[in-house]
RNA sequence: GGGCGCGUGGCCUAGUCAGGAUAAGGCGGCAGCCUCCUAAGCUGUAGAUCGGGGGUUCGAAUCCCCCCGCGCCCGCCA
């Protein structure tokens, strides 16, 4: 696909420049190649060079074209090479256009040539409530990150880590203790409990010390706690994960942070720190300086009570983690920049691979920033609901013939799809606020409209039995070169986002990709068309189909093949 | 106060990391297209000194500096 092409690119400048003599610096994209408008790929490296070898880029490109070896033919994917003043354009050629349109009837082109090993961890939300629409943006952009690793060839592990030893948790079995747990669904039930006992610990703080108390119990090992908290943070678990579940998203595996506490792998890390002469006691606490990394305030490694914090755990459960991949991503919420910086920096300390950080900003609502512990939230449910509400009604008024079974289960595949597109399709560190006009608008810029397509392919397909043979050269319409073009493009997208570990850039893709079918589609009548070429365009919305399908499932959206 | 991030038509966003050939979409506005494979679609049109100011460069939305505005953080919380 394209990246196949871009490497022949490549190659041939390459051996140019090198006739030529000509050194390029070597570098990300030291050849200054770019998509154009003018052809399939563009280099600017004239202009890279013109200040060392003192001549205008025009004539320093008019040179490499003269010495490209380039003749037609000799390439598999290359057409021709076009000088256009400073610029060198290339150009696809038709065997590799058809190549294109066969390798997409099948399902092995999709995979990328990656094959690490990767650990995910995302959401990892305190079980102390049901997510609410700031947390699943970290859920949506983990599990796409997740799938586009593994479209790109890597064997992933999706990790949540359960917060299972801090305040909030001790907070929830205080609660539980105290208020009865009503028969609402798990972690919502758990939230209410959870939010009273906030509100009981601020009116009264003197209450505070029995929460402290669990805290030590537990760290202590206390067996009854233990029992307790376990129990509540499971329970809360058990809501949350079938909410992840309703939007697809699955993780692979649950690591507790007390794990690491008990296996005495908390105790390594803080020994090994002290190694680094950097660790001192201050005011009866264990404290990292690291001022010299550019951090005022010292890290607290463990507290005056002996128990351990957060950050420790964290380290510990990281160590852990870099024994197991290559790579290691964690998904959190702009809150986390200092901590995650400090961790990245103590780990390098010690010498253990830092885990690749992506920071979402955060999402608010007209009334303000989201707060479990303040009862102030939409939560993911609420959301997912109200959006299959609506989606309901739009498929009933356009299929009212067909069951309601149907409808239904259409509604709840586009209202996924709505929910993951919507949160997904904005660069992670934008932050958002929440709108329900938009939420609930399935247009253009919106998974229904890429689910449409898909829907549309799949309308035409059915009507047809088999594709049989067919020409790919007949494919010359300038819809249906683009759309070509379109599908060779899903390699580069997924490689590149799974480099970059930018998920919203496949939204974009499928956007576009969904708009060149309906261009096809539009343009191109394929059950009247003459026989050859009705073959040729079934073998393209085949390929077209195909493509859809592979990029809705890389965002986690249901591929409707009716809707 | 310090650190990090963000600022692109009325509104929401892509493009910024790796500077290049006319700033790309959506929503909303206006004007059109269903005897035609699903109109959750398609076409046309209006609308932008890319927050402001300097600088680097042949060339800046993109890189550097200053300023303004917004968000997040600066806990022996997570």
């Amino acid at each position: 696909m394209f990246l196949d092409f871009k490497s022949e690119v490549e190659s041939l400048l390459h051996s140019a420049l090198e006739k030529c003599g000509f050194k390029v610096e070597v570098g990300v994209n030291s050849l200054s190649l770019e998509s154009s408008p003018h052809s399939d790929l563009a280099s600017s490296v004239g202009f890279r060079l013109a200040p060392v070898l003192r001549r205008s880029p025009a004539l320093i490109a008019a040179e490499i074209h003269k010495s490209m070896a380039f003749s037609p033919g000799s390439a598999s994917s290359v057409d021709r090479v076009e000088l256009a003043g400073p610029y060198l354009n290339f150009f696809m050629n038709r065997d590799f256009l058809d190549s294109i349109v066969i390798q997409a009837q099948g399902t092995e082109c999709w995979k990328g040539k990656m094959s690490q090993k990767v650990i995910v961890e995302h959401t990892s939300a305190n079980p102390d409530g049901p997510l609410h629409v700031g947390h699943i943006r970290n859920s949506v952009i983990g599990d796409t990150l997740v799938r586009i690793l593994r479209k790109a060839g890597c064997t992933v592990d999706a990790q949540y880590y359960v917060n299972d030893m801090g305040r909030q948790e001790a907070m929830v079995v205080w609660g539980c203790d105290h208020y009865k747990l009503d028969d609402s669904k798990a972690d919502h039930a758990i939230a209410k409990v959870y939010i009273a006992a906030n509100k009981a610990v601020t009116e009264t703080p003197e209450l505070k010390a029995e929460v402290d108390h669990i805290i030590q119990r537990y760290e202590a090992g206390d067996q009854e706690q233990e029992a307790k908290i376990k129990c509540a943070a499971k329970y809360a678990i058990m809501g949350i994960e079938q909410t992840l579940h309703r939007m697809n998203i699955r993780h692979d595996s649950y690591h507790w942070e007390s794990t690491f506490v008990r296996n005495g792998d908390v105790d390594r890390v803080i020994q090994d720190l002290q190694k680094t002469g950097l660790a001192e006691m201050e005011d009866g606490a264990l404290q990292l300086d690291l001022s010299a990394f550019g951090f005022e305030k010292k890290l607290v490694l463990r507290r005056a009570d002996g128990t351990s914090l957060y950050t420790t755990r964290d380290l510990a459960y990281h160590r852990w983690k870099s024994t197991q991949a290559e790579r290691m991503v964690d998904i959190l919420g702009a809150d986390h920049k200092l901590i995650s910086s400090q961790l990245r920096t103590a780990l390098r300390l010690m010498k253990i691979p830092e885990p690749e950080v992506v920071i979402f900003e955060f999402v608010s609502l007209p009334s303000g920033s989201m707060s479990t512990r303040r009862g102030k939230f939409i939560s993911a449910d609420e959301l997912l609901d109200e959006v299959e509400k609506q989606a309901f009604e739009e498929v009933t008024a356009r299929r009212p013939e067909e069951s309601e079974e149907l409808r239904r289960s259409i509604a709840a595949d586009v209202a996924v799809g709505a929910v993951r597109y919507d949160v997904v399709k904005v660069s992670a560190d934008k932050a958002t606020m929440f709108d329900w006009k938009a939420a609930l608008d399935f247009e253009k810029l919106s998974a229904p409209f890429i689910q449409y397509s898909h829907a549309r392919a799949c309308s035409i397909l059915r009507k047809v039995g088999e594709i049989g043979q067919f020409d790919p050269g007949l494919l010359t319409g300038e819809n249906e070169v683009a759309m070509i073009k379109k599908i060779a493009e899903f390699d580069q997208v997924i490689d590149r986002a799974g480099r970059e570990l930018k998920p919203h850039q496949l939204t974009t893709y499928a956007r576009e990709l969904a708009e060149s079918f309906n261009l096809f589609y539009r343009f191109s009548p394929v059950l009247d068309a003459p026989q050859e070429l009705k073959a040729s365009r079934l073998a393209l919305v085949n390929a077209s189909r195909n493509a859809l399908r592979e990029t809705l499932e890389t965002l986690g959206i249901p591929a409707l093949e009716t809707m």
